[in-house]
Parts: structure tokens; C-alpha cells; sequence
RNA sequence: GGCGGCAUAGCCAAGUGGUAAGGCAGAGGACUGCAAAUCCUUUAUUCCCCAGUUCGAAUCUGGGUGCCGCCUCCA
């Protein structure tokens, strides 16, 4: 049985989706105002990896990650570069699918929604709160009033009080109580703005969620995840307006994966000391960085820097190289009986395969399945050999395969080299051959320069992409 | 101030009562015309400190120390 860290109750829990097949999944996704970063990447990988790994499980995942297209930050960024919040929402968005297929997210199959595209179901929503009477209006301003929900702080386990006495000095007395949040924002001249019951204006920033959620997936959906820092106040505000919406649970599971760190602080836009993920993949394969993002528990916090990118990139080619050695063999084994040495490789690379189904069932511990790709590497580097029966050989590449994609790690083809640099390599095989040392090491630097490494083995030249 | 989390080798990192996974870097070896690459082997008597519980603790309890997150926009 699967067990997933609840954040609402603080504890490792069986998974049991609503629905036997069918797993519903929401992530709160990013505001597109900006490429986004290396810690904006964490959860996407994180539960994009999650969603794999149900899917492998045989589960139907509806998986949705919502973009912000509509908020302070949006309208700012318009006006810093004299555009509409529409046309950076656009462009951004175009970035990030950049970004998704870099990172290798699974997005051909993700519901992608945005704020602006559910104005009128939000306003709905806002409404059904109104009539039931945990909202209020004033003066065009809609404020959730959290003193109606008596359960607001269960996800954050907060107490009002608390909050209350933490509060920064509360400059809005609109509010019938200062934890009070805003569901509807009252026009600003220049800001795009929308008509609603409450003169015009554009949704807050909590209520998307609770209403994309509910529209696309359900009143009930089996996880919700995001962010740790994102748990209060947007998820707690969610629940607080889903739960007096609908009168039932807004989620099963919460998860919460933790922050990526610079120097032990947090990755941040307002602390500038953040890497977007387009500026890392001008250095690496993005690859890596998802390589990187699933070396570590997503619930600890992270330090990135460039030093752990290029370990983790290191960690990755060896993967990539033990892979290449299986499919070498491939290349040159029999099909043959199986002996009892046969017998043996084959229980242990489905003791590695079950170890590290194990590992994901316990709460995704990604960093610990990886482990069992590099103990099936090493395995099947020593103990499979050009002698190998076929059967063998190809049991081992399965497995590989099939654990590795859980992951959404390698993945990537060998490219076929053109006919050229094959020429190349011929003549230098002649030069070789001939002793004509100069020549070919003059070849082999030429190819080094193209990104292209030769190694001289007893079963021939092989090569690799530097 | 309130709530919560973390501390494991040079670096990254898994491990919640049974005697320290895995990766990177380093060292040794194999292979090679030489290289590079690759592959193999190897690297923590010990898990921030001090007490306690236990036959047994990195893992549980108490007390320290240090660091971080949330309480304001934030993945």
C-alpha cells in the first residue's frame, strides 16, 4: 500500500483514491510573469514524477497545474513593459512549455487552465459564498469573513489568535476582522477588470484555485499539492472556501514539497537570489536539473548551487553510460539457454526492481529508488557480458527502462552519427591500423571539437556525445 | 513573539530501535599505441553536543547549540 505525508494530519497515510482508478491531482502552478526558477521547478518535477509513478500503477490520473495570469505581479510587469497583462500571460506561458519539455514534464497530457479563462465561474462561486453568507461585500471589495468557518487554521494548524497577534498592522478597515482575505478586488483605473455583480473587478488570488478545482476535477479531489510555502495563507484560505462552498472535504492529501535553498535561504523573486531554469538549461541539459530536484526527499529543503548541478550531471552520465553498455551488449549477445548464472542475474535485478518500488511507495522517496538504478549500473556492468544470454541482457534493459521512466529520466535517444563523421571514424580506424598515430589522434581531436568522444575498446571504437 | 522543520564523510544524500544505501570528488587497479573515456575496487567504529530509556539508538525521551521555513507576495 502507497503511503503519502498528509500535511493535513501530519502524518504518513495509506492512499486510497475517491475513485478505485482514477486519481485527481492539482498543483498549484506559477503566476506567468517571468521565466520561472529552480524552485518554482521543484513541485512540478516532484508531482510530475508522482503522477507517473500512479500512472505505472495502472491509476488515471486528471492531473491539473494551473497558471496565474491575473494579479499584482501580472499587472506590474505589464506596465514595466508598456504591454497588456494579457500579452505577458501569453508569453510567458509559451516559456514555461519551453521550460516543461526541458525539464521532461509530462505536459501533453496536463490540463493546463487559467484564471482569466474561469472569471464568470469564479464569480459564481463568490456569489453561492455570498448568499450562504461567508462572504461580504463593501463597497466592491469581496472579503471571505473566516470567522463563519470554525475549522480555518486546520491545514496550517494556526490558530486565530496567533494569527491575529503575528499580523502586520492591518491598514484596511473595510474588514470585519483582520484575517478576513479578498475574493473580489474592486477596479483600479488602468487595471483590467471584469463585469460582476459587485461593480467591476478581478478575482483574488485565492479563490482560482478553489474554483478551477472544483470545475475541472471535482468538490472533492484526491490530492492537492503545491509548495510548503504556499500552505498558508492561499491553501488554507482554499479549504476555508471550498469547504463552506460545498459542505464537503476540498481534499484528501495534501502535499507539500520544501524549498530550494541559495546558501541556506530560500530561492526567491524578491530576494533576487534565484536561477531560472532557462538560464541553467544555457549550461545543462535540463535533465540534470530534474536529475537533481529527485536526488533529494521532497519534503527537505535543498541547496542549490552549480557545484551539486554539475555532481548531479556527473550522477546522470553514469546512468546514461551504463544504459549505452546494456544497449552495446544488446548489440552483440545470443540468444542462448538460461544457465543457473542466468537465473541468478535475473533475481537480482528484480530484487533491485522491487527495492525500488518500495522506495516510491513510501512517500515518493525518489532519492532512495535512484539509488537501485545505480546498484542495477554496477550489477549489470560486472556481471553481463557479450556472453550473456539475449533474454538476460534484455531483462536487465527492461527493468532499467521501466524504473527509469517512473522517474522521467533517461529517456533521451542516441543520436545516429551522419555519414560524414562515420567516414571519419573509419579513417581513422585505417590510420590505426597502419600505425599513422598522428593522423588519427588528429581525427580524434577533430571530433573531440565537434562534441564527440571516441574510446578504443577490445569490441571496437565506440563514442559518446561530450 | 506564535507555529513548524532540519542537523549523517571533502561535497550531495537515503536511512524512525538491530549494528551506516547511493552519487560526486579523491585513491588504487583493469583496458589502451598513448590518451581520454569507460569499467572494477576502495573511502564514516560513526550520524551537532550532553544526559536518559533499552540487551541494543543516527533512529525514542529530556536539555543544549546551530540553521531554516511560515505568520506579508512567494513553488
Amino acid at each position: 500500500m502507497m503511503k503519502l505525508y498528509n500535511t493535513l494530519t501530519k502524518k504518513k497515510e495509506d492512499f486510497k483514491p475517491i475513485n478505485e482508478n482514477k486519481v485527481t491531482m492539482y498543483v498549484c502552478g506559477p503566476t506567468v510573469y517571468n521565466y520561472i526558477h529552480v524552485g518554482n521547478a521543484r513541485p512540478l518535477v516532484v508531482f510530475d514524477t508522482l503522477r507517473r509513478y500512479f500512472e505505472y500503477k495502472g491509476y488515471d490520473v486528471d492531473y491539473l497545474v494551473n497558471f496565474t495570469d491575473i494579479d499584482d505581479k501580472m499587472i506590474n510587469e505589464a506596465n514595466a513593459e508598456n504591454t497588456t497583462v494579457k500579452k505577458v500571460a501569453d508569453r510567458f506561458i509559451e516559456e514555461y512549455f519551453e521550460d516543461a519539455e526541458g525539464l521532461l514534464l509530462k505536459e501533453d497530457e496536463t490540463n493546463h487552465p487559467r484564471a482569466t479563462e474561469n472569471i464568470s465561474e469564479i464569480i459564481e462561486f463568490i456569489k453561492k459564498l455570498e448568499n450562504k453568507g461567508y462572504a461580504y461585500n463593501v463597497d466592491g471589495n469581496v472579503y471571505f469573513n473566516i470567522s463563519k468557518y470554525k475549522d480555518y487554521g486546520k491545514l496550517s494548524k494556526k490558530n486565530l489568535e496567533d494569527l491575529v497577534s503575528g499580523a502586520r498592522i492591518e491598514v484596511n478597515s473595510e474588514k470585519k476582522d483582520p484575517m478576513d482575505f479578498t475574493l473580489w478586488k474592486k477596479e483600479k483605473p488602468g487595471e483590467p477588470s471584469w463585469n460582476s455583480p459587485w461593480g467591476k473587478g478581478r478575482p483574488g488570488w485565492h479563490i482560482e484555485c478553489s474554483v478551477m478545482a472544483k470545475k475541472y476535477l471535482g468538490d472533492t479531489i484526491d490530492i492537492h499539492a503545491g509548495g510548503e510555502d504556499l500552505q498558508f495563507p492561499h491553501h488554507e484560505n482554499e479549504v476555508a472556501q471550498s469547504e463552506c462552498l460545498t459542505g464537503k472535504p476540498f481534499a484528501n492529501y495534501w502535499l507539500h514539497n520544501g524549498m530550494i535553498n541559495v546558501q541556506d535561504k530560500k530561492m526567491s523573486k524578491s530576494k533576487k537570489n534565484f536561477f531560472t531554469v532557462r538560464g541553467v538549461s544555457e549550461e545543462f541539459d535540463l535533465e540534470v536539473l530534474r536529475f537533481f530536484i529527485l536526488s533529494a526527499h521532497y519534503r527537505k529543503p535543498v541547496n542549490y548551487s552549480r557545484d551539486v548541478v554539475i555532481q548531479s550531471k556527473n550522477g546522470l552520465d553514469r546512468l546514461y553510460n551504463g544504459k549505452k553498455n546494456i544497449e552495446d551488449l544488446l548489440e552483440v549477445c545470443e540468444d542462448k539457454e538460461l544457465d543457473s548464472d542466468s537465473n541468478e542475474i535475473i533475481k537480482s535485478i528484480n530484487t533491485y526492481r522491487n527495492k525500488f518500488l518500495e522506495s516510491m511507495e513510501d512517500d515518493i522517496n525518489t532519492a532512495d529508488a535512484m539509488s537501485y538504478l545505480f546498484e542495477i549500473i554496477r550489477y549489470s556492468n560486472s556481471n553481463l557480458s557479450k556472453k550473456s544470454p539475449r533474454k538476460v541482457v534484455e531483462e536487465t534493459y527492461n527493468t532499467l527502462n521501466e524504473l527509469s521512466g517512473i522517474l522521467g529520466l533517461l529517456s533521451k535517444k542516441e543520436e545516429m552519427l551522419d555519414e560524414e563523421i562515420l567516414g571519419l571514424i573509419e579513417k581513422r580506424n585505417e590510420a590505426r591500423k597502419n600505425k599513422d598515430y598522428g593522423l588519427a589522434d588528429k581525427i580524434r581531436d577533430d571530433l573531440e571539437a565537434k562534441g564527440i568522444l571516441l574510446k578504443d575498446t577490445p569490441d571496437g571504437v565506440k563514442w559518446r556525445r561530450s
